[in-house]
DNA sequence: ATTGACAAATGACACTGTGTCATATATAAT
DNA sequence: ATTATATATGACACAGTGTCATTTGTCAAT
């Protein structure tokens, strides 16, 4: 978390600073992003941005939360609109995302953290607790709904599977940000989610 | 590539070199292992490093490409040996990993590369061109002999089916990493795998 | 208006690491 | 023995990080 100093500051100031640090997270994966780059794009002495955070990765995290934030909102709407049918729910943020990426600004942003989750990184970018919780209690709600559609005995069973659609997703993501044609790239989405729900196997 | 100059090191000095990278890779993730580290332990001159290779990534890769060859030759034997069946392949592979994991020196080294493979890099880590070929030729093969137990209408839909299995493969393995009870985890393995088999929905 | 006390800003500094290069040393070839 | 060629070396210039003593700003109390 950012300190008071930071929250203290104008708001022209603090959008000065995230505006750099957008920028600066744009151009290369995290471990390759440089204070120093964003100190000067932001113009503050070199001792402030650690007065305002703790290290680069501290002030990626307020960033991330403050894009999520904006997200969730449209997440839990698209729940509620496809009445709770999962499968059709990570079609839906494809799209979406997909959609964000091609006109919003923060593009090269959320390409750069796309393409630079590690396996071993969580499901989520979601680390919050707040978010946590009510992550936790719709997953019940999903679970209640789609238990009578999919082949899952119980809640563990459904995890696993939103796992996988989500690993699916982001993978499928990922590629169409490599593939010029985008009907191409969906339709191997589409192809892999049909695989998933009705099986490889003869 | 390394160098000639490299080659022509005695054997000596060459495994001592990799052995130091084996370390500092073992250590850290690619992007935070330090040539320092490296020639300090390899007790080599800052310079020497550079008269063997280009950088890190350069010995990085030469290293990686000693490992797989030694794998190689179990891949193939494990194609044969299960007939092909694709579903089956992969479900040995995993075992496989896990036992090197548990066994093997190495094991850290393997981990870090399987825990920091993003989300954009490639099916595998398998970048030679020889080794490419052979893949491809054997993926036709496997695809014969697997089309008309899967529900694969052509040879692309067929490498689709691939990379999920490999991305579901990869995910559990790293998974069994952090879990302490290694047959619950194998369980949530082939109860995705079985997912994919069968499909999701009832 | 002056003072004191606290908050915020600053850049020089010590540190760690990279890649290069001129020079030194070894090896081989004639 | 001389020359050519290959290899080794560490000092150097550069780039970036995180810290800290010092300076500057703010504002309430006298």
């Amino acid at each position: 978390m950012p300190t008071n100093t930071f929250f203290n500051l104008s708001e022209e100031k603090k959008n000065k600073i995230l505006k750099a640090a957008n920028k600066e997270f744009a151009r290369v994966p995290l471990e390759q992003a440089s204070i120093k780059n964003i100190v000067e794009d932001a113009e503050i002495a070199r001792g402030s941005f650690y007065q305002y955070f703790e290290d680069k990765q501290d002030l990626f995290e307020y960033l991330m939360t403050l894009k999520i934030g904006n997200m969730q909102k449209n997440l839990f709407d698209m729940i509620e609109r496809e009445n709770g049918n999962i499968i059709n729910i990570f079609i839906n943020i494809y799209d979406h995302l997909i959609q964000v990426g091609k006109v919003r600004k923060n593009n090269k942003f959320f390409r750069q953290i796309f393409e630079n989750v590690k396996t071993s990184d969580n499901l989520m970018l979601i680390k919050k607790d707040v978010t946590k919780n009510k992550i936790e209690q719709t997953l019940y709600e999903l679970y209640s709904k789609n238990k009578d559609i999919l082949n899952v005995k119980n809640e563990e069973e459904f995890k696993l599977v939103i796992e996988m659609l989500f690993a699916i997703t982001r993978r499928r993501i990922v590629a169409s940000f490599k593939c010029n044609d985008l009907d191409e790239a969906r339709k191997d989405f589409l192809k892999e989610i049909e695989f998933l729900k009705n099986g490889i196997q003869k």
